[in-house]
DNA sequence: CCACTTTCTGAAACCGATTCCACTAAAGTA
DNA sequence: TACTTTAGTGGAATCGGTTTCAGAAAGTGG
């Protein structure tokens, strides 16, 4: 009925018999309070079902409890699942550490805009930016001590922490694939090799040629922008200039599916005359015909490695970016 | 260098030679204070580039700023763009509004999980529910008094706030576009028909045969999940029974894209011999073969529309659901 | 010119935790 | 026994705004 008040320091004080100071070390579980106080604040804590205020806490100690992910509006947040579901991750664990997550999706055209001004008024424990790295306000909030942790990893060997999938070890994997399969001249499509996810996906395609005492050509490296109209488009050209190919690694799905078309257009079949492999394993690889062979990246753990770098940071432990394994999936692309 | 602390009211007033009263009116545009001091404090808040503590804005107002959305751990955030492009289109809004978003994805099994504290506590100006309607925590939060708005709509006739794309009207539209290809046996394979979503489809679906003075043969009704496997088992199930059938409305996209294969599984052709439209226009619509013709939905809009919902909520203003207009695509499917 | 509103203003209480600091009592040291 | 530590505690200041309330200043009416 009535909004009940929610009970305070100062009733559990009372009730407990002792003072608001010992409540709070009670409950901060830190200093060395006698045992049986302990005991018998907790047991009014919990008979009254106290739960602190959030705001009060904020203000008194400067830790919000809230965590921030900073999304560009430019990132493929509309078509790819990747990382709304990479935040799920990170929100799960994040709940389960006492955080709370704050999800800010705006242009991060400015270094100088409203969020930046929000990120750096102290209004957050922390930030989870996904992918920005080359960003200014990043190095920026890094150097004024906010913890920032990157979804995806650094360009330049920057100090930054970040978690990310094995980018080189998924392509390496892909192309292996291909190889085993008796591929003779595999074409590669990239994505934005100015990111180090599409550098790092070239860099083990290189590799795995590497591992089998063979170079890869490099006229069958072919450039797109992970859309599936440069798929199309970039494939349609490689088969024009070498029709020779009887392989492709493309750097994300929906691009192997454009790739795909172009193939078939071409009067060729997948896998019969050019096996394709992709990358994601997002839903289309399963429902795309044929199914595409694709590299599978544990999306949800990757947000769960990013909460945890988070947290780890939060309490100034030893901490070090980490690389998630790729999981080759085989379908009936190659 | 230094932290530069941050300027607080007590510096503000005493720059501008008033009280920190005084301060406090200015900045939340309320009371009557005369312009000459009001311009003087806007002067120097100007120049200190001062910005308010949030923490202790919420202590002492009572108000936090934040507007929760909470997400059902079961949602298919994982494999479906569509609620993270929702939420993004939130956010943006929000934050236009000087309020944060905050993500809460759990298991909302328990109407008394942590997440269930957490909002009753206060913690947040307004909580945003996706689907999750018949939950008993729902009806509980706004009985409350704590705004709530529900992106996608209610089940029943309950008085909550919600914001939905026309799923009615999507359904009739989809179906129209076959009868005017001259279909005559269209088939519909359903969604979850115990959410509104999927009922309303199908009843839209029903209300474009009757508009052509025909009745829906019950038999070409079939249930599905939204899972791309449901579209296709039904989608060979129906065939089976009624060779005859020449149209299909799905639900979504997904499961169009596992009839579509079920049906050049039984020898026919998509659109020659069955027509196919969606629901979505996912970006699997457009990569698939044929092209998907589908029904597009204003995803981001609706989000806006949420948010807007939420904000006209917070400022007491007589608010109405709203129900968002559908697109018909046509590719080549149909 | 005086009583009476209306418009503005600042002092101070308050929101609910955290934390510094002084202080007591018990324990350890010589 | 006298004296220094150490563990444990509570009082009170503090975080940075918001809001109540009493009262000063200015405006009205007669």
């Amino acid at each position: 009925m009535k909004p009940a008040a929610r009970p305070t320091y100062a009733q559990i004080a009372e009730q407990a018999g002792v003072s608001e100071a010992t409540v709070s070390r009670v409950l901060n579980g830190d200093d060395k309070v006698h045992p049986d106080r302990a005991q018998r604040v907790l047991e009014v804590v919990e008979k009254l079902g106290y739960r602190k205020n959030r705001a009060a806490t904020a203000l008194a100690s400067g830790r919000t409890g809230l965590i921030a992910i900073v999304i560009d509006d430019d990132l493929s947040v509309f078509s790819d699942p990747f990382w709304a579901t990479v935040s799920s991750g990170i929100s799960r664990v994040l709940l389960e550490n006492e955080l709370q997550t704050l999800l800010m999706v705006a242009p991060m055209s400015s270094p100088d805009s409203a969020v930046a001004h929000y990120l750096e008024g102290g209004e957050v424990d922390g930030v989870i930016f996904f992918q920005l790295h080359k960003h200014a306000l990043v190095k920026r909030l890094a150097k004024q001590g906010l913890p920032v942790v990157i979804a995806g990893s650094p360009n330049s060997n920057s100090d930054l922490i970040y978690a990310d999938t094995d980018n080189f070890g998924g392509g390496a994997q892909a192309t292996r694939h291909l190889l085993q399969a008796g591929c003779k001249n595999i074409a590669t499509i990239t994505g934005d090799t100015d990111a180090s996810a599409g550098r790092q996906r070239l860099e083990g395609y290189l590799q795995a040629h590497r591992e089998v005492g063979k170079v890869a050509n490099k006229a069958l490296t072919a450039h797109g922008d992970y859309s599936f109209e440069s798929g199309k488009e970039q494939m349609s050209t490689l088969l024009a200039a070498h029709p020779e190919i009887d392989g492709l690694f493309a750097a994300n799905d929906l691009m192997a599916l454009g790739a795909i078309i172009a193939i078939e257009e071409s009067g060729r079949t997948v896998p019969e005359n050019v096996r394709v492999v992709g990358f994601d394993d997002s839903v289309m690889a399963q429902t795309s015909r044929p199914p595409l062979t694709t590299i599978r990246q544990d999306i949800v753990g990757l947000g769960a490695a990013v909460a945890e770098l988070m947290i780890a940071l939060l309490t100034d432990k030893e901490v070090e970016p980490r690389i998630l394994p790729t999981e080759l999936v085989i379908r009936e692309s190659a």
